[in-house]
DNA sequence: TCTGGGGTCCTCTTTCTC
DNA sequence: TCTGGAGAAAGAGGACCC
């Protein structure tokens, strides 16, 4: 979907279409938060995910700031999910705003299904979205990302050499930043530069699992099916304190509560859990965290609870907290009738 | 001075068990 | 009983994704 929570917002308040529209955090930029989506107005102003709230108000006063309302979002997100599932039922999720579809199986021109989905999006949510059409996910995803918004994108294996090799290597899925500027130190900068390094060398500096996925991924080869069932593995709950905090008091009230939550969600979702962590970010950004497995699996917030502050207790709070956080690890359904 | 929250997977090291 | 090793599980950290 093209900006979505923006274009959501712009949808459901049409006097914010054509503003610069931000939704980040609790929609305060003078507080701790990041963009989650900047609307195509304020990208105009350099505003993009991820960035500060305080730095996107810097960039752009005048821009509308909202808080995320995730119930709205996914309200929308399952109308467009719905309609992807009715054109074919092999689909993938990828969070709130994004899917695979696999159409091998379906009569029709690849384009055509791409137009049809289009256009039953934009008459049921009044929104667009970007398509790409691929042998693979991976090109697909590559694909979905080269005409923005309202893109449609058809590739082959016939593009790879001229349309994907030109790529930046960032474009590839699983080049985030460090390995960015790890590939960029060895002078390696497009997509078409990493397909010309060896296998060996490759594993050599990424591992042998990265490496092979480097190896195939700059030559558009990905054999990954479709994941249509998933089950959770962990579930967490974390917060950034508005000021960075050395009082005892406020962290264990604050893990506390963060703990209940955690366990008032896997009661609703009807999971129980085995390994209790705790994650706590300083002021200079450094995580550590501290993990206990529990003999069995539990919902109980008292047992879950005595676990995070054991944890809590081997973390060492000599610096200012920035962060803490409780993860449940091992989750298992429980099984209800 | 600024840098969220909710996840997954991988790697390396330590600990446990046989 | 002591020692060593293999393999699994646990623990910690880090990169990446939306």
């Amino acid at each position: 979907m093209d900006a979505f929570f923006a274009a959501v917002e712009q949808k459901r308040h049409p006097e914010l279409i054509g503003k610069p529209v931000v939704i980040g955090g609790d929609g305060d930029p003078t507080k701790r938060g990041v963009v989650s989506t900047a609307s195509y107005e304020a990208r105009k102003f350099g505003i993009h995910s991820a960035m500060p709230l305080r730095t996107a108000y810097k960039l752009c006063h005048d821009a509308i700031f909202l808080p995320v309302d995730y119930r709205e979002y996914s309200r929308v997100s399952k109308i467009v999910k719905n309609i992807l599932k009715e054109i074919s039922p092999i689909m993938e999720d990828v969070g709130i705003d994004e899917a695979f579809l696999d159409i091998s199986q379906t009569e029709k021109l690849s384009e055509e299904i791409a137009k049809e989905i289009k256009k039953r999006i934009n008459d049921e949510t009044g929104l667009t979205c970007s398509i790409g059409i691929a042998p693979n996910k991976l090109l697909a995803k590559i694909a979905s990302d080269m005409q923005k918004p309202d893109g449609l994108t058809i590739l082959t294996e016939k593009d790879i050499v001229s349309l994907i090799w030109p790529l930046d290597v960032r474009k590839l899925w699983g080049v985030g930043p460090k390995t960015e500027a790890y590939l960029k130190s060895m002078g390696i900068e497009t997509i078409g530069e990493l397909a010309s390094l060896t296998i060996d060398k490759l594993v050599e500096h990424f591992g042998k699992s990265f490496g092979n996925y480097l190896y195939s991924a700059s030559r558009g080869i990905d054999e990954s099916p479709l994941i249509t069932h998933w089950e959770p593995k962990s579930t967490s709950r974390e917060t950034t304190f508005q000021k960075d905090t050395d009082n005892w008091q406020t962290i264990a009230k604050t893990l506390a509560e963060l703990a209940k939550e955690v366990v008032d969600d896997m009661r609703q979702t009807g999971y129980t859990g085995k390994t209790v962590t705790v994650k706590v970010k300083f002021h200079d950004f450094k995580i550590v965290t501290r993990a206990k497995t529990l003999d069995g699996y539990t919902i109980s917030l008292d047992e879950i609870r005595k676990a995070a502050f054991e944890c809590l207790a081997r973390i060492e709070l000599k610096k200012k907290v920035r962060l803490i956080g409780i993860r449940i690890g091992k989750l298992q359904k429980t099984i209800m009738e």
